[in-house]
DNA sequence: ATAAACTCTATAATAACTATAGAGTCAATC
DNA sequence: GATTGACTCTATAGTTATTATAGAGTTTAT
C-alpha cells in the first residue's frame, strides 16, 4: 500500500491531478490510513496509467470514464468503444485541417512584413485590419 | 451611433463577447446613452473586426492587446509584431505535429479492434492498458 | 399602461487541471 | 517532550475565452 505522493511518482501524475480524478470518479475512493491518508494498491497504479495513456491520446475525462465502465463489464459489445474512437479520430483530423489552413494564413501574413519597418508601414497590421478571410 | 446589439450583428461577435472585450481592455469604454446603453461608432466596428480577424488566427487576447497598442503608436518599429507572429506560427506548427502523431496512434489503436467483439477481446482496451507510448 | 425586445451588472459555468491557504499527520532529532 | 521537515488533508480560487444566467432597468410599439 502506497500513499498519494508515491503513486504520483510512480505514475507521473501530480498529486492534485490524482485527487481531481477521484473527485471526478475516474478512480474510486480508496481506503484511508488511521491519519486519513489515501492508500493505494497495484490495481490503482494500473488504472491511473490507463487514464494517463488515454489522456496522452487527448481523450476527455468523460470519454475515459466511459471506457473504464466498459472495461468493468467485459461481456459487453465493444461497438461503443469503436464509435467513440472513430468520433475522436474525426475530431483530431478536423482540428489538423483547421490548423493547417491557419498556418498558411499566418505564413502569408508574416511574409507581408520584413523587419525594420515602422508600424505604419507594417503589412501585418495593415492586413489584419482588412476584411477577415471568409472561413474564419 | 449604434447600440451593442447592432454592433453584434454587424461584426458577428456576441453581445457578451463585446462586453468581455471591453472588460479586458481590448476595446475602450465608450460613451453611454441617457439610459446607460453603450453607443458605438464606425471606428469601434473596425476595431472589433480587427480583433475578430486576429481571433480567427488563434491569437490570444493578450497578443491582440499588444498588436492594438502597436497599432496606436505608428512610429514604433514593427519587430515586435514580427516576433510575435513568428512565435505564434511556431506554436501552431508544433501543435500540428503533435496532433499528426496523435492521429497515427489513434488509427493504429482503432485498427486493433473490429466490431462485434466483446469488450474482453477488445484490442483497443487491451492496448490502452499497456504501457503508454514514450512521447506522451 | 403594458408588453416585447433590448440593455445593464454581476456571477457562475465550461475543461482539466494548477496553485494556494490553513490545518492535520508522521518520523526523526534535540 | 518539543520541534522540525516532509508529507497529507480539505476547500477554494485561478487559468482561457467565452457562454449562460438572474434580476433589474430602458426603449419602443401598441
Amino acid at each position: 500500500m502506497i500513499k498519494i505522493g508515491e503513486l504520483s511518482k510512480v505514475t507521473g501524475c501530480s498529486v492534485q491531478t490524482i485527487r481531481h480524478y477521484e473527485k471526478e470518479h475516474l478512480i474510486a475512493s480508496v481506503e484511508r490510513s488511521e491519519g486519513n491518508f489515501r492508500l493505494y494498491d497495484e490495481a490503482a497504479v494500473e488504472q491511473l496509467l490507463f487514464i494517463k495513456h488515454c489522456r496522452s491520446l487527448d481523450l476527455s475525462l468523460p470519454e475515459i470514464r466511459q471506457l473504464l465502465a466498459l472495461n468493468r463489464s467485459p461481456g459487453a459489445q465493444c461497438d461503443d468503444v469503436n464509435r467513440m474512437m472513430d468520433r475522436h479520430i474525426e475530431q483530431v483530423e478536423a482540428r489538423i485541417q483547421e490548423l493547417t489552413k491557419l498556418n498558411e494564413q499566418l505564413r502569408m501574413l508574416r511574409r507581408s512584413c520584413s523587419n525594420r519597418r515602422t508600424v505604419e508601414q507594417c503589412g501585418i497590421l495593415r492586413n489584419l485590419s482588412a476584411t477577415p478571410v471568409s472561413s474564419g
